[in-house]
DNA sequence: CCCCTTATTTCAGCGCGTGACGAAAGTGCG
DNA sequence: CGCACTTTCGTCACGCGCTGAAATAAGGGG
């Protein structure tokens, strides 16, 4: 609605800014090439250019002869010139892993949560730890670091201080960025760790290419990422996506949020894993609401369900079912999105995706309406759910290449 | 991803669209209220706003004291600078209506429709017939239409022109922009009608003030907006938001559309009356797929249902599972959408809404997330339906607006 | 009528992209 | 080996557009 004011300086910060993604999306290309494709006169490419050169900000990466005159020096983003860390909380440990600008992993360090329920100061200790870790294991000074993106299990609140409600963990409006900066300099970003895998996934892995991407995790919970044109959506708070909590079967099982039908109680890896437990014995367990029921061993489950499903007709009718509520639930996706495609992931995503995807395209086919289903395409997630940190680092960047590299 | 370049002159525009747009939108100001509302030096604004004064695009609207100074002279758009003309293509008729930019209908032109798939050259003949009847009656010369928007009922296909898919006209890929273009020289804007109604709600009704509404459209058939900033979304063609059609009882009754359990087949006026038939009766028409039971009356119907509420115990039953359903949906909507604010309108929407709203809130609550439920807000749209070729309208608006009026 | 306050306009200054022109860096042919 | 040709890249004068400072306009009050 208020779009802002623009100065002459905005303009160059956003000159800078085409030129930039770029060269950092399209790899190598030189200064010829950079005119053609952002329209910029080649007198203004060299200007910048030059300009992010001497910053160090671009650096000269070899020639390409040009059929008789002078060669094309190519050019690309430096990957030295800055560092990014991305930090995953998962529910079992806290990732820290940091990056320099072409996203080559150069330290790691995990810290394991015990409690199912950990203090946010845990939490931010062993943030705060890993950051001097791999700073230091890698040799990388503070000022080089560009910035540390963070993705969590549950809902970010954006806003002047980012605030985290993790039902999962028990948090509840936790400011894990003021608590964070009370121990960095650092640039904090945060972002919700569905929603930064799905960036990884967009920049590098399956959703390359496309301007308008669904990403659907299907692990313990369920959620999805809608991600347009490299940024995602988010609602008034950012806590837009919650597929997993969406209605499927009204009236139906009962899920850990507390509503009936929400299709994380059909589809979440417990809830199969429950589904499968009462096709087995006939009835369910008595007074336990559906997907309380936390194994130790969820991951073996899943893997035992897909690999039983030649021999037990129980397992394939659970896969089956499960490939119809999924399908249904991504058909709901393409109906209100019409993205261009759907990236199916989540390590229980993918694990019921790797031998249901022919099934659930169908259903999904049936379910959704014929126009949009007939542009989206329904595929698997490339990067493994260790990419979470992958897609936080990259929240750096791109605030990065918005900005043209300003300081 | 990939934005484009800027120059001088983009500044420009940009900063005549910002200075129009809160013109426009925030009544008449002063130049000093305009340079605190956006940023711009003085100097900057009193230069634009008198480039704009020149072209008659805005006008002087009195003055206000300034206690002791130079009393603030107070600008506003000119009404007469530009006409719009929104077109509602309805099932029954096609209505033609003429605005000033200040949305002033000047003229009006109704051609009533008789097959229930009419040929698009019907409907084109009678949009071009409109155009000139409206022009004509008010003595608006060509020259000065801004544009025409045109509301369908369907799938707006845009791209290098528009097309048009109306499972309910019988329409697919209908070239719609080719063959008006064939009879206008008019800039022409096309989206679907549900998406105007809940533009012009936007501008006009109950989404004003907020930065992210989500439409909730409810008639024979059921749809649905979303709009960020003023902005509709929509997906890779544009076909996003088909709310109707989400899956919200895995399995459940049959839609016209051919799938199961959709929403629209369990809250559509069509489907409302006939699950109040089959109550009434005991049982279902036997062969007949829900919602094909077209009543020459079906706002009669809903009508003496909401009427019947008091004395009746299948009316009330009936009407309890609909908000049931409805607030289910609505919690989709919330928790996929994250608005700030749920407008439930269309005829069916308002009708039932007005007795149902609050059971419909209790539902939604209890489905979707709390975070994410705590804030949006479910109201009712204060334009009545007819408000669909006013929302056409606006779109050669918005045009203008963001384009700051430069020819 | 003069002074004070506030709003608007004017003006010099500066940043930025552009087009034109020229330098740089190769290739091919005599 | 040198010259002509081709293609890429850098430089410069120009015009546009925003900004801050100063000037001007428009009232009110004494």
């Amino acid at each position: 609605m208020d779009a802002k004011r623009a100065t002459v300086r905005d303009m160059r910060r956003r000159n800078r800014a085409v030129l930039l993604s770029r060269l950092y999306h399209d790899g190598p290309l030189s200064r010829q090439d950079l005119t053609g494709a952002t329209g910029l006169s080649a007198a203004s490419v060299s200007n910048l250019v030059g300009e992010m050169l001497e910053q160090g900000l671009v650096e000269e990466a070899g020639a390409v002869d040009s059929d008789g005159g002078r060669p094309r020096t190519l050019l690309r983003v430096r990957p030295g010139y800055g560092y990014l860390v991305g930090v995953d909380v998962g529910e079992t440990r806290v990732r820290v892993e940091l990056f320099d600008l072409s996203m080559t992993g150069l330290a790691k360090a995990d810290y394991p949560i015990e409690s199912a329920r950990p203090e946010p100061e845990t939490v931010v200790r062993h943030i705060l730890a890993g950051l001097d870790a791999v700073t230091a294991s890698a040799g990388v000074p503070r000022d080089a670091l560009l910035g540390v993106g963070v993705g969590v299990p549950g809902v970010v609140e954006q806003g002047e201080s980012a605030a985290v409600h993790a039902q999962t963990l028990g948090w509840e409006a936790v400011p894990l960025e003021a608590m964070l900066r009370a121990g960095t300099e650092a640039r904090l970003y945060f972002d919700n760790g569905a929603k930064t895998l799905g960036r990884a996934e967009m920049w590098f892995g399956a959703g390359r290419g496309a301007r308008h991407v669904v990403i659907a995790l299907v692990g313990s919970g369920v959620g999805a990422a809608v991600l347009t044109d490299g940024v995602s959506y988010r609602g008034v708070s950012s806590s837009a996506s919650e597929w997993g909590h969406t209605t499927i079967v009204y009236g139906g099982r009962r899920c850990r949020c507390g509503a009936d039908g929400c299709l994380e109680a059909y589809v979440g890896a417990e809830a199969v894993l429950d589904r499968w437990r009462v096709a087995r014995r006939g009835r369910p367990v008595p007074g336990r609401p559906a997907g309380t029921v936390t194994g130790p061993d969820e991951e073996g489950g899943i893997a035992a369900l897909v690999a039983g499903a030649e021999r037990s007709e129980s397992a394939a009718r659970v896969l089956e079912e499960t490939a119809g509520y999924l399908g249904a639930g991504i058909a709901n996706l393409i109906n209100l999105f019409n993205p261009e495609r759907i990236v199916l992931g989540g390590w229980a995503g993918l694990a019921l995706g790797g031998v249901l995807l022919p099934r659930i395209r169908e259903v999904a086919a049936a379910h959704a309406l014929r126009h949009p289903y007939g542009q989206a395409s329904i595929e698997l997630c490339r990067l493994g759910p260790d990419a979470v940190s992958v897609g936080a680092a990259t929240l750096p960047v791109a605030r990065l290449l918005s900005d043209g590299g300003s300081r």
